[in-house]
DNA sequence: GATGGTATGATTGTATACAATTATACGTGA
DNA sequence: TCACGTATAATTGTATACAATCATACCATC
């Protein structure tokens, strides 16, 4: 069996295709490229400077992961982030991620759970240094580390995703101070409850936890970024 | 706003691209191709009879469904579906489910319950005949009905990828006549919680029909048809 | 015999050419 | 003026050619 790469991000970063589809995605998720705008092949291509086929390719990702829609033989159209979706999407993660702890209360390894307390003990440094680029990084870390942990394939997957959906409005919220140090008490809590075997704890702080980062997302206003018409 | 088709299946099934992408995704599930297994271009694309474009098209899509993984400039490796999988997809499935018939229970429209009591209704005839292909056709739709009537195009697509994974297992399990008759039960349930208006009700309900589902299969030993291999 | 380097072949990555389809413009006829 | 059909252009769908990368086999060297 080949002992390929099994940390691999879905899409490669260095090949033309796989720049094709990260700029493309955040292109959509910042909002540069609006709802239902049609994209052309040639168009993105010669922007990137690439040809018709690592785009191409690029846009079939891109359509299993809801961002755009690809009418056959016609073109493909944006289908951007609105405020409805970032709502359903902290709903679905506040079920998944308590699901997610429960499950990692079981499964965790020795040296997940420790690299779980070093990033909250490295996060309590940063939020008190005011670095917020790496409480964001940690955060990160903090969830990758969990959706590992539970030891499901199906789960880490759909998480990941989800979690990358959002990255953009939750970086921002983050950046709020007082919500860095409170999430941070929330992971050391959930680390505490899985440390201590009580799933049925982990799982609620967990699901908690997500909910609390809507709400303080929802309070700061961060839907501005998505525009007034995305608003539900 | 150009008025393409919303209920575009993900992929049209008629273009090269979409037909091998279905072919592909059915062989892998089915485990005509095994896990690890390479898939080379030039043979999947000689096999069906076109060029290596659609099939690598094709390729990029069935990546991010997770079922294989491209290994840059090396190939591509066949991510097979375990029982293990099928079990961590039943226990998201529940809680999303359970999600689902909340928020439909808001947000369904009168069409769409009335779709769902006719679904009721046939399926118990069918039931009655023995028609299994029927009950099954039956089943998918009226899970899909409540995919649409929860509002929520995240949930629904989310719903909608995981529904397509186990499809093939699920076929099987209804094909248990007293199952079927069951299922359909569970739905009237489901249903009825929903037009009273009982979100709550409908959570439940929802969420432990998947989990008798699940329950059900284990039951009957479905798990067979991935092999011995795949048990955890 | 083991090790390492090079040549060769196989495979994927990208670009481009051509075919099929769709959208648009224009002209004809009522 | 409007409806309709046709021609043309634009765009996507597919095939193929070429480039880059990786795996393998073979041979030289120790």
């Amino acid at each position: 069996m080949a002992n390929y790469d099994v940390k691999n991000e879905v899409s490669d970063k260095y090949s033309l295709r796989g720049r094709v589809f990260q700029k493309l995605r955040e292109d959509i998720l910042s909002g540069k490229y609006k709802d239902h705008e049609e994209l052309k092949e040639v168009a993105i291509g010669e922007e990137l400077g690439v040809s018709r086929t690592p785009v191409r390719e690029a846009f079939r990702q891109l359509e299993l992961e809801g961002l755009i829609q690809i009418v056959p033989n016609r073109g493909a159209y944006v289908t951007g982030i609105t405020a409805k979706d970032v709502k359903d999407i902290y709903m679905i993660r506040s079920l998944l991620e308590g699901l997610c702890a429960k499950l990692a209360t079981e499964k965790i390894s020795k040296e997940q759970l420790e690299e779980m307390e070093e990033n909250i003990y490295l996060a309590d440094f940063h939020a008190a240094k005011g670095h917020l680029d790496q409480m964001a990084e940690l955060d990160n870390r903090f969830h990758d580390i969990l959706y590992e942990a539970c030891d499901s394939k199906m789960l880490e997957h759909t998480l990941k995703d989800y979690h990358q959906y959002v990255l953009r409005v939750r970086q921002k919220t983050l950046a709020t101070n007082t919500r860095g140090r409170a999430s941070n008490d929330e992971h050391r809590q959930i680390m505490e409850a899985i440390k201590a075997k009580d799933a049925e704890q982990a799982q609620q702080l967990a699901n908690r936890h997500m909910l609390n980062a809507y709400d303080n997302m929802v309070q700061n206003g961060l839907y501005e970024i998505y525009g007034e018409e995305a608003r539900q």
